[in-house]
DNA sequence: TTAACATATGAACGATTATTCATATGTTCA
DNA sequence: TGAACATATGAATAATCGTTCATATGTTAA
């Protein structure tokens, strides 16, 4: 019994620690329907700011804003295109990470 | 919270958003690091509330509500054993969501 | 029963954050 | 050039959420 604190206690003051704040901020991202449907509709193919907004039919602004938030995190990357920039998804992880978390949600 | 789901029903018609909807609000509850260390020391076994309070050097009010939101949301389950009660993860969709946004975090 | 302990809960406070509006930046083409 | 369009950004607002404090509920043992 005594065994699990210290264990406890030791796992978490490992470096590890820092890792999970981190894990935390990324699931931040994950956590706002706004920006899973934006990931969503960049499951298929990269699109513009207008086509995401107007597919979600929600401000310009907003979208914008929340793609930066995406950018940031490294889960979209951009390629321009004259006037229009087009997003998509960075890497397999976000798929992955949306697919793993809907197993649960559809129990 | 409720605003949303008004949204999907509402706005739009593709049976899927609704579900992405649920998916945000699971990865909110990944999206706190309190949230993430009470889970994360629940990887190996499991604990009672005190004990985690005090592996987390965190009140145990704290713990009590955080719990409550893991377990509203299915992530770990409950076993009485006298005054305690001990917590454990539900099912291995909780390690394989935060395994995967490790491999992400970790470069 | 009562005391002692373990956990849960409600209210309040602070901090964070998503959205909107207005405007700025950047690009193309006449 | 400058007009038209696409995107980005800053400030303000409103709503959400984590923590704390105080207290309630529940359990055990005397």
């Amino acid at each position: 019994m005594f065994k699990y604190y210290y264990k406890v206690i030791y796992m978490n003051n490992v470096p590890e620690m820092e890792i999970l704040f981190e894990l935390a901020d990324l699931f931040k991202v994950f956590g706002d329907s706004t920006r899973l449907r934006i990931m969503y509709t960049l499951f298929d193919d990269e699109h513009s700011v207008g086509e995401i907004a107007q597919a979600l039919n929600m401000e310009q602004s907003t979208i914008s804003h929340q793609l930066r938030v995406l950018r940031t995190n490294k889960l979209v990357k951009i390629r321009r295109d004259g006037k229009q920039i087009y997003y998509s998804l960075d890497d397999d992880h976000v798929k992955k990470v949306i697919e793993m978390g809907l197993d649960h949600v559809l129990e």
